[in-house]
DNA sequence: CTGTTAGCGCGTTCAT
DNA sequence: ATGAACGCGCTAACAG
């Protein structure tokens, strides 16, 4: 039972095989009776064309190529499952690659000589395998420009950018933003914010829109509740003991990160503060465990899904040539817990 | 700048398309200076061969199909990460397709009519891209006997399974057998278990290897102790809630999933039983938020990472038609944190 | 309009 | 070291 082929259909249907290949792809007129008789046979033989002859002949492979930085970091898969709905609408396939990034080059891949190497031979094993275009995800929000060459295929960037090549990324300043305005509308005023690293993009995005909102609704400002950590638990611990000994502390605080939040919940209970009434929490990311920790911190969801149908769309534009007016950029949602509520009143 | 191929570089190189081909896979011998001037073209040409042409006459494609049923589920990631390592060092690619079941049938995905037909029709369009073999992940462990049908391509399920298909799963039995010891080493004799779903391999499994260490240690069996949930934080919280209230209640409970878990804390919180003081608590799946819960959770990691790496392995010796006495079956480890310690001394 | 013949795509590999 | 057939399906050119 060898693997068959056109040519087998075309004998048993006593018919030529580009007659064959015609029933098969609509792609002229046979008459029905023909159509029936060819359809009955690859019925019946379970015969399935061969891709990969189809595609050297073609010149189309349907296939994109994803190279994601590290597939086990949060924020990926979901990522992926958007690029994914997608794809499958277009009847396009995904190649994966895994660059491992996080086991092999651990947190710091803001040097990118680390792996550059890595990301380029996944690049090139892809345009080998002809993929039609390339979705880069990164970890982490930062600046990768020229770190890889793809010699004209199309590239789109997502969770990263790149200079002169497309990227999708969600709205950072109006994400901090929106955390203002609903902790506005509770009645807080005096707001703190405990950024990310400020080599991060979305660390000084998301203090813009902080400062906007402080200007737009006319809050008062305090140099000391501006707070610079690490995207780590710990200091977010540190910097929310720090904001909490203040004399005249804060109502709330808005933290760039779900870990640091949960540092910052574990200080205040440390304390004898109570949250949310005695300090209101905004967190970041909607990590999975920021629902489960006590109380249920109230974080701004990032729109993954959005960003992988976004940047599969702006892909498939590229790929057709044509002009992509893709400035869609995907807005986060806060998703409401139990860790603000309003301000104690205060004399 | 037309697509550069093998003719392009025998022709500058001054010798013919076959020579290329052997120097390009040192299929043959070249005389070493015919060779180095090879080199030299494809070098400046940045010439890189089409995989697809290649594949056409080789038969290889040297990719596998993934499918897996949902990837955004917390198991799946890290079990594609470890397909991939191993991949990688065998120089094979990955084409993924995502059934995303959650989003398409939810949790009823014991109805396998549901997605017959989509999980056939992505067997089906790996087959036509000519994958050696497919891996299929599945969300929960459960047969999957006549799901799909791949034509004797060779197919490893992994946290599923499938009769006369081979598949890797961790050692249920053994997992929640090393709890019990564990416990046991800390002097709990009184040991209840929280089980999930009696429909579920896993869930049986691992009754055989608490009664199994029950009886190997000697420990008391109180029918009361056996404890049936559903998988959800809520059963949890409410069989947690009886065991407790037991006239004699148990001062170690292993339940199954680590959500179940977060629901028996907060029965606990609620009854003013602290943990782990009053009582221990292991969990299962060593999920991320298990490590925020106050206290962190003690929980068994299940080897994800490992069973794709075996998954790989196995479908790697299936492609090449070896025997595969690849019975190692992976087994979990317990992550020790804050949820167990030794029980009071009672009396 | 329907069906057939034959060359092509791009590397591989055998016979010369 | 080379020429040419080959893999498998597509499609232009041609015939009825």
């Amino acid at each position: 039972m060898d693997k068959i082929g056109i040519k087998d259909i075309a004998l048993r249907a006593n018919v030529s095989t580009a007659t064959v290949s015609y029933v098969l792809n609509g792609t002229r007129n046979v008459r029905p009776k023909t159509k029936e008789r060819v359809m009955k046979v690859i019925e019946e033989l379970n015969y399935r064309p061969n891709d990969i002859a189809k595609s050297l002949k073609s010149k189309r492979t349907n296939t994109i190529g994803v190279i994601a930085e590290d597939i086990t970091v949060f924020n990926v898969p979901e990522i992926i499952d958007g690029i994914n709905e997608y794809a499958e609408q277009n009847d396009m396939h995904i190649l994966l690659t895994n660059l491992r990034l996080q086991k092999r080059v651990g947190y710091n891949y803001t040097d990118t000589d680390n792996y550059r190497q890595h990301a380029q031979d996944a690049v090139s094993n892809l345009l080998s395998k002809q993929v039609e275009g390339i979705i880069y995800i990164g970890v982490h929000t930062r600046d990768l420009s020229g770190l890889v060459n793809t010699y004209d295929k199309p590239i789109v960037y997502t969770y990263c950018y790149a200079q002169h090549a497309c990227s999708i990324q969600y709205n950072d300043e109006q994400a901090s933003y929106d955390a203002i305005k609903y902790l506005v509308s509770k009645g807080h005023s005096r707001i703190a914010i405990i950024s990310g690293l400020m080599d991060s993009l979305p660390s000084r995005l998301r203090f813009n829109g902080y400062f906007k909102a402080l200007t737009d609704y006319q809050l008062e400002f305090d140099p000391q509740f501006i707070k610079v950590g690490d995207w780590g638990l710990d200091s977010g611990y540190q910097l929310a003991y720090e904001l909490i000994q203040l004399p005249d502390p804060p109502t709330a605080i808005l933290i760039m990160n779900d870990l640091m939040a949960a540092g910052a919940l574990k200080a205040a209970a440390a304390m004898g503060i109570s949250i949310p009434e005695d300090l209101s929490i905004i967190g970041f990311d909607n990590r999975e465990f920021s629902n489960y920790l006590s109380p249920r911190i109230t974080t701004m969801d990032l729109p993954l899904h959005d960003m992988g149908i976004l940047s599969m769309k702006a892909l498939t534009n590229l790929i057709r040539g044509e002009e992509q007016p893709l400035d869609m950029i995907p807005l986060c949602h806060l998703v409401e817990r139990e860790s603000v509520s309003e301000p104690r009143k205060s004399t």
